[in-house]
Parts: structure tokens; C-alpha cells; sequence
DNA sequence: CGATGTTGAGTTACCCGTAACGTAAAGCTA
DNA sequence: TAGCTTTACGTTACGGGTAACTCAACATCG
């Protein structure tokens, strides 16, 4: 590995014996410069192997860089790397650079990285959920570059939105089990953050059952991540507590695949002994022979939709603050 | 949204009538100054918003950004997914971040993001396999910066390396399969990159039934992705034109799940009928009722490990240049 | 009481590109 | 051929911090 400093313009236009500006202007093409000056100049650029430093550039322009924050909870779980692959497509055909923060749901965490982000001049943030720190509010006030808050929809954001209501989502899929004849319903799901999406789907959840006469909060189980071991454990849980539950509503398809396999490895019967729904369309789904009942989200276009309200802002186009991306109840065989 | 242009320090500095050195003292708790100055500093700082610009004080040190570019080929790859992690632990408690691209496979894409991330002066770089593009290997070589290639073992790294011997692995599997007996041995992968790990692993895999007197190019399927139903439809395609395959290893552990409920949705038996073996000790094998045969591979490790190279490095310390991880073969009951 | 430190500042220069402006030489026009 | 335009450069200044230096005021000491 070379302990090269790092080759700078005035050396190539030195080498070349021409001004930084002339070297800059062949380099940018920028015109009102000779076909010889240009030649000599790449051949220097070439044979010292200057690559510009778009630090000053930026620094000297004033402007941003071309790094867009963007902070999701956790990368196990597969419905935001589907969002992540949605917004780098979009992002990435314009030049733009993901710098991404886990903020494992912790807002301190997510605050610190907001800082951190924020005083390298982003181009803009895409940041997942509402809840921030009071000082990460005024930060991101303060900021003046555009930001899309996703996942949960949000009528007033701090300055863009896309995401879908959870609550509602949550409230059709209980009013599904009740009308489906289901009354012990539970749910199984995690725990961690108190205002994240998964807890407003519960509170609708839990809202439907009850107007439906039920009680979710008799069945509940909460654990720690929202994968497949988890929803196996959670299950067997909630059925040893409860035996009586008539049928299950997972925090996302994953956990609701963990716990179908352990309704079946414990000899129940899908959906004639217990009913089971997940959330999310999540990949697994396309092999599982129980077709099951979820919650359809377009996952990778809502990443994409992010990305676009950020770019047409950056380029001073009008955009709709707010989008909602919806969702679909996908009813299967598990119900 | 505020429009207000950023505050400067030397706005700081005249509202709180000092210099923008002494302010800038303040800021860095330098000492050379008074309490009384630091009160007036604080509190217009606090009163304007005011957050350093990063981007000044590295382009003027002539440092590094705390960015470390990050290069994996996809995300929808659960084992990538927990390298990230790896990675992002580390890096994080040390202050850095992580500048994510995609490859998505193609040596082009690579190139230029590693191009443009080059020209904002990362503080290190991660990538994914050892194929780059002969341009990307000298922008690597010249650049002075830290890199850690990852995923595929390199004796000669560009700089560092992490990985595994996925030949090894591939042959280690193979011979498992033949000593357990079978001889008409199929794979079902992908079939994106030339010169990826995978392709490695199936060629490792390949030998190893040559030797055993078997001959898999009769027995193969590439799909686009490595995923759950690629695995279901390319097991489908093997089975519908070679009827007479024994076993089938898979390009990673979430396909052998889609073929494995391919294979019981025909009624087969799994191993009764056919052998089924996966690779990467993925998270959906945990559920799993059969114990799918595996190959272990501490992904969060590597992530962690390449993380640690990178900052043992900055920090002037000397390094194991390459590390291999290793993988472990994890019989189970689908062979 | 002058010499010497110490404290708490301010001043200058610099990092690397580029915008804005300046200019000499060549080409073109009337 | 004077006068104007164009071409092909060069020069200067700037941005937001900070290193390195300078400097004034006051304290300390022999």
C-alpha cells in the first residue's frame, strides 16, 4: 500500500505546467481550453493518479455532500432491507450515497448519530418512525435540508412522510378475526420502544378485539426481536399460559412462521385448532405450503417513494409532504 | 422547515463577541479561556443552533472523513444483513459511519461507487469478494486508506482480508455427501458474478462428487436470487428434468428451505427420498422442524473482525492482515 | 523595581477546489 | 489597420474551521 500523500490539483497542473484553474477546467470540461492543454493535463490526472477531493469542492461551494442519512431500527428485520433496497435503487441512479445509522431503538443512539450525520452537511435524512429527542428535533428543524420520515404515516412530520397507518392496519386484521368467529385472540410480538409502528398495530389490534368483545391484553407475549426463533418461543409461551386462545396475530410473517411450526411440531391442527396471521409479506411466505393470512406492504416502494420526495426536493420541485402507502389484508389458510 | 443558512462559528464567534478562535477553544474545551467566556460562547451557541461543520475541520486537517464505505452485493442476504450489523457494532462505538453500496453483483457498479466514495475521503473501506475492476484495484492501491476484503478468503488481499475458503467448503459438504451414501448429487444456486463465493463453494462442491465418482453438472439448476423461492422453483426444475438426483445442496440455507417444501409438497420425504443440505446457518433454520444439514458460519464475527482490522489500522496498530473464519459442518436430519 | 511567567485572548495562514474577474494574443470585421 | 470579439489561459479571493504564532495585561519573584 502506497504511503502516498494524497496527489492534489496543484501537482497535476504543476506537473503539466499549466494553473490549477486550467487543470480544474479540463477536468470539470468546462470549456476555453485547448485540445493540447487538455490532453497534457489527463495524462498527468492518469500517470499520478489524482483523484478530486469532493470534500472542498463542497466545502468551497458551500453546498452538501452527496450522503443521505438514513437511519432504520435494526437490519434482521427483512421488511426494511426491502425498504433499504427501494431507496439506494433510487438514490444511487443520481449520485447519491447512503450513510446508514441502527438506532436498535434507542433514541439516544439514533440522537448521536442524527449529530454525528448532521455536521458532515448531508444532502438529506430518511429517518424510520417519529419519535425523536427533543434535541434531535431542534436539530433536524435546524437543519434546513430536507427529510422523509417513514414507516409509521404521520399527519404533521417534520417535513415529509411516507408510511402507511399501523393502527388502522392493526385494526382491520383484528376486525378479520372477530368476523371470522375468532373471540380469545392473541398477539405475539416484541417489546422494545414504546411508540414504534408495532405497538400502534397492537393498540389497533387490541381496540377491534375489544369492540368485537375480546381481550388481546389476556393474551399477550412479548419478546425481544421480531424473527423467526422469537415467534416459535413467544407461541409456545402464550399456548402454556393460555391454552384457550383460538387465534394468534404476529408482529410481522416471520415470527407468525416460528409459531406456525411450533402450533404443528405441538400437533395443532392450522386453522382448524388455532388461527395464525402475520404481517408483511415477507419472502418465506412464497415456499410455506399453509398459505398464510397477512398484511400486504410494498415495502421496497415505499423506499422508493422516500428517496424521490428527497430527490425532488433537493432539485426544487414541488413535492406531497405526506403519502400513504397502504396496506392490503391478504387473507390465506391460516385463518 | 427553517431556510436559515447554516450558522457559522464566526457568527458565533461576533454574537457572543469574541474571536472565532476563541469560540472554536470553546467548542473543543481547549482551555485559554475564561469561565465567563465559556458561558458567552455556550450560550449563543445554544441559542443559534449552531452545529460544527465536520466537512471545514477534516478538509482543513487534511483528514479522513469518519466515513468507511461499506460494499456488500445485496441486502436481501441474511447473512449479509448480520455482517452489516457486525460491522456497524464496531464502527459505531469508535464514531464512524457506514456509507453503504450496493453492487448488486456488477463489477461497474462497484467501480463507480467506489469512485465516488473514494473522492470523499472515507476512512476505510469494506468490500465484499475480490473481484474488482482493474481501474477500482489502482483508485484501491493509490488511495493510502485502509481496506478489508470480506466473504471470499484472499491470500493476497489488495490490503486485508476476512473470510472463509468457500471451495473448502463446498468440497467439505460434497464429500459429507457422498460418505453418507449418495451419488446422483444436484446443486441449486445462483448464477450472477462469475468469480463470487458461491461460485467457489460449488465448485469446491463439484470436486468433491468427482472424486467421489458422481458428476453434479448433471444435476444443476441457477436461479436470479438466493432466496426462498428460487430455491422452491429451482428444486421443482430439477426434479421435473432429472427425476433420478439423490440429494441437492444449496447455495444458502433459505433456498434449501423452498426446496425442501417443494419436496414435501410433492409428497416426498426428506431424507427418506431425497438428501437436502444448505449453507449458512440462516436464522429461518431455527424453526425449521427438520433439522436441515448445514454449513455454520459466524457472519456477525466477520463483520466485527473486518470492523476491528479497519480501526486497529487507523489507530497505527499492526494487523493480522488476512483472518479466516472458518465454517463448521452441521449435520442434521435432512441427509 | 525590572525580569520573567502565566493567562486569555486575537491574528495570520492554510487546507483544495472553484467563482469571478483579469488579460494577453489571435482572429475577425468594417 | 484600428477596434472589437473570442480564445485560452492566469490571478485573486473565498469558504469554515484550526495550528501556530503574537500580544497585552497581570502576577510573581529575586
Amino acid at each position: 500500500m502506497s504511503k502516498n500523500k494524497k496527489v492534489s490539483l496543484a501537482e497535476v497542473a504543476r506537473a503539466a505546467g499549466v494553473s490549477k484553474m486550467t487543470a480544474s477546467r479540463v477536468l470539470r470540461n468546462e470549456g476555453g481550453f485547448s485540445e493540447s492543454t487538455r490532453q497534457k493535463v489527463l495524462t498527468h490526472v492518469d500517470r499520478l493518479g489524482y483523484l478530486p477531493n469532493r470534500m472542498a469542492t463542497a466545502f468551497a461551494a458551500g453546498s452538501t455532500s452527496p450522503f443521505v442519512g438514513v437511519s432504520i431500527p435494526d437490519l434482521g428485520n427483512e421488511a426494511f432491507a426491502q425498504v433499504l433496497d427501494g431507496i439506494d435503487r433510487k438514490l444511487g441512479s443520481f449520485g447519491h450515497q447512503m450513510v446508514l445509522g441502527l438506532s436498535r431503538q434507542l433514541p439516544d443512539e439514533e440522537e448521536r448519530w442524527i449529530e454525528t450525520v448532521l455536521s458532515w452537511q448531508p444532502a438529506g435524512l430518511i429517518l424510520t418512525g417519529r419519535a425523536h429527542s427533543p434535541r434531535a428535533n431542534a436539530m433536524l428543524r435546524n437543519s434546513g435540508i430536507p427529510i422523509v420520515e417513514i414507516w409509521d404515516l404521520n399527519s404533521s412530520p417534520l417535513d415529509m412522510c411516507v408510511g402507511l397507518n399501523h393502527y388502522d392496519s392493526g385494526y382491520q386484521m383484528g376486525r378479520f378475526l372477530i368476523e371470522r368467529g375468532y373471540h380469545r385472540v392473541g398477539y405475539v410480538g416484541t417489546d422494545h420502544g414504546v411508540a414504534n409502528a408495532a405497538r400502534s398495530r397492537l393498540s389497533g389490534f387490541s381496540e377491534a378485539v375489544r369492540d368485537g368483545g375480546g381481550d388481546v391484553s389476556k393474551y399477550l407475549c412479548l419478546n425481544d426481536v421480531p424473527s423467526f426463533y422469537p415467534g416459535f418461543y413467544g407461541t409456545e409461551q402464550l399456548l402454556n399460559s393460555q391454552p384457550d386462545v383460538q387465534a394468534i396475530f404476529f408482529q410481522n410473517d416471520n415470527m407468525a412462521v416460528g409459531g406456525h411450526e411450533y402450533c404443528t411440531s405441538r400437533g395443532l391442527r392450522v386453522p382448524e385448532d388455532i388461527g395464525l396471521a402475520g404481517w408483511g409479506d415477507l419472502p418465506i411466505l412464497s415456499v410455506i405450503k399453509n398459505r398464510l393470512t397477512t398484511m400486504k406492504v410494498r415495502h421496497v416502494r415505499l423506499g422508493q417513494l422516500a428517496a424521490e420526495k428527497l430527490l425532488s426536493t433537493m432539485h426544487g420541485a414541488a413535492v406531497q409532504p405526506v403519502s400513504d402507502i397502504g396496506f392490503l389484508l391478504v387473507p390465506g389458510a391460516t385463518i
